[in-house]
DNA sequence: CCTTTATTGTACTAATTGTATCATTGTATA
DNA sequence: TATACAATGATACAATTAGTACAATAAAGG
């Protein structure tokens, strides 16, 4: 199956800097494969205006992801996912990339006061539903 | 109906800090949905002018509900109602509130081609450092 | 080829936001 | 009155995003 491309997701009531969800997401989606060595990024306005953010909002995403040499940017020409992450380079942005992601979300469920005992057993819930659903969505 | 935005009252000669004032009508056009998660609230220099009151004064309101986890400052951005209030209102809300916030978090870190094992392992680990962060801080 | 034009990222600056610190004011109380 | 303290105001700062002008590259037309 070939990942297509997916639509970065913002949350602009969630406190983290859009420029920081942008960086996270790409780190994600290269990490999963959605997005691949070699591929081309929208360019800053275009992501900008699918956003509805500033292209220099974009920019500093972009920016920051080429300071981490995840990709390349050509002034002129466009920005690329870097060829050739290290594999042991990209499994290890794997799992960067999800455990950014859960620390958020524990963070932002103990910063609620919900307890660790409620958090795990709620994730085990939701895991549970959610593969029942897929199972009926199977037959 | 829509609720509209109403503006604060505040009464200068009640012997309440004004700060409390502004605290305690949020909280109650929280409470009446006149106000909703998510909202954004006027920044602190706009509802300033508006009360003809010096913006720290509604700085330290603010900070007093961000401390309350009843909105959520963010420094150039503003500030927001939160998208899961906390759980000064019933047990069951709270529980819809935590199961909201899990499913998201599934739901990205599957769009993101991560596997419920992973998902739930990273979990566990979440945690379990979580807590052993908290014990070397209460000796 | 060379020139022009469009498209791309870059750099710098400005505007808007909340934060931190200290000064001032007013009031209660010894 | 003098002192202590809480509330508010003034000022400087930091973080985020937006605006503007520019530079590098590629493509098109001559």
């Amino acid at each position: 199956m070939t990942e297509k491309k997916q639509p970065l997701q913002l949350d602009f009531h969630s406190g983290l800097p859009i420029y920081t969800q942008i960086v996270e997401q790409i780190q994600s989606q290269l990490a999963n494969g959605i997005l691949k060595p070699g591929d081309q990024l929208p360019t800053v306005r275009a992501l900008a205006q699918e956003l509805r953010v500033n292209f220099n909002t974009v920019a500093r995403a972009y920016r920051i992801l080429d300071e981490a040499r995840i990709i390349s940017t050509q002034q002129g020409r466009g920005t690329y996912i870097t060829e050739i992450p290290p594999p042991e380079v990209s499994e290890k942005l794997r799992n960067e990339s999800l455990a950014a992601l859960t620390h958020r979300f524990i963070n932002e469920s103990f910063r609620l006061g919900f307890s660790e005992r409620e958090v795990s057993q709620m994730v085990r819930d939701s895991l549970k539903s959610w593969k029942e659903a897929k199972d009926s969505d199977d037959e």
